[in-house]
DNA sequence: TAGAATGATTTACA
DNA sequence: TGTAAATCATTCTA
């Protein structure tokens, strides 16, 4: 709002409430409205004919220093100042008090309908944002790489080395998002304070002119902020593509699998076919099977869920295949046995201990007695 | 390249 | 929650 706007909308209830008016000034500025002086240059008219104590008198006085402000506001500065009235003007002892109650006319009119706006409740996208940045680890502490996708990484990664490489994989492409948006949100912060301080600067200068209060630049500094956390809000939607991107592309290349290597295929089928009768792993053997083949816990309860179904829907299929693990275990008892044997006979002329697995014995469709 | 093999996922159930 | 069963998606192989 220009000043010479707010001087003509005010001026109205300046008038009608001069009386009171008159006494603040007369407590803040040490002078009576009536009384006429000449300062800095600036002459003001004197009294149109009566003593000062007369109400209509007093508002024909303000009446007429508000037409001079209101000229003067309207000529360019170089016609001011050479005229020294603006000069003059801003001298004025009366100046303070004219501008305290401007500034308050302005407060309880426009001013006062955008106040009620300000307090806007949190936008819940911006809390959306904000929500996912910290869970993917972009915003917030690094938790290195720690989130929800990394943690399924992390899961799906077992001890594999392709899977791990995955890992590592999204997890630098992750740091890579999280670096460019602290770079970028650093540079929105730091534009924001520079131009909030620019502003700040500007208003505080044109206050010694115009009447702007504290609360009036203090409102203009939130205006700025909110712009500018609009601007963050698109840079953190943004990011949140970025991760969904990569997050997306991270799970599909999840679901390519890899057959396991020999030897965990060949571990997994022992421990099978030697428990065939009753092929359910415990979790304390799911994990040192997992261990053993470097999978996942997970894969095994799935390499174990397969593997019952298909043997069961074609035991005919897997006969040979039982066959062999059951000669191989056999033979592997075998070994253990005269291994202990051997051990007992060296060490101990004690009963040996019959440790290790039992030969399993098979029934015709490979089950274990 | 089709079909088999195989690891993973989904759904239903106890 | 673990498992069976069905199914999907990918890899392997003849």
């Amino acid at each position: 709002m220009s000043f010479s706007i707010c001087v003509a909308q005010c001026t109205d209830s300046l008038a009608s409430s001069m009386d009171d008016q008159a006494r603040i000034m007369q407590s803040i500025g040490g002078v009576s409205l009536s009384g006429h002086s000449v300062q800095g240059g600036m002459a003001l008219p004197p009294p149109h004919g009566h003593d000062g104590s007369d109400g209509d008198g007093r508002k024909q006085d303000i009446g007429d220093i508000l037409h001079q402000i209101m000229t003067i506001t309207d000529q360019s500065l170089d016609e001011a100042q050479a005229k020294n009235r603006k000069h003059g003007l801003n001298c004025h002892r009366m100046k303070p008090a004219l501008f305290s109650v401007l500034c308050e006319i302005k407060e309880k009119t426009g001013l006062s309908i955008r106040g009620s706006q300000e307090e806007d409740p949190p936008d819940p996208q911006l809390m959306r944002l904000d929500n996912m940045l910290l869970a993917e680890g972009v915003a917030g502490p690094e938790k290195g790489g720690g989130s929800a996708a990394s943690a399924a990484a992390a899961a799906a990664a077992g001890g594999a080395a392709d899977s791990s490489i995955e890992h590592s994989d999204y997890r630098a492409k992750l740091t890579q998002i999280r670096q460019i948006y602290h770079t970028e949100l650093e540079k929105y912060e730091q534009a924001c304070n520079e131009f909030t301080t620019h502003v700040m600067n500007l208003l505080r200068e044109q206050s010694r002119t115009r009447p702007i209060s504290p609360k009036e630049i203090e409102r203009m500094v939130g205006i700025i902020h909110r712009k500018f956390s609009s601007i963050q809000m698109q840079l953190k939607q943004s990011t949140c593509e970025a991760v969904m991107i990569l997050r997306s592309r991270f799970l599909d290349a999840r679901r390519k699998r890899r057959n396991f290597s020999k030897q965990a295929t060949e571990i997994l089928n022992e421990y099978f076919y030697s428990h065939l009768s009753n092929p359910y792993p415990s979790e304390e053997a799911k994990e040192e099977l997992a261990k053993k083949c470097s999978i996942t816990v997970s894969q095994v309860s799935n390499w174990f869920g397969n593997k019952r179904i298909r043997y069961k829907k074609n035991i005919g299929k897997f006969q040979e295949e039982a066959n062999l693990y059951a000669a191989k275990t056999a033979v592997n008892a075998a070994h253990a046995v005269a291994a202990a044997v051997q051990n007992s006979q060296a060490n101990s002329p004690t009963t040996p201990n019959s440790g290790g697995y039992p030969a399993p014995c098979y029934q015709s469709d490979g089950r274990i007695q």
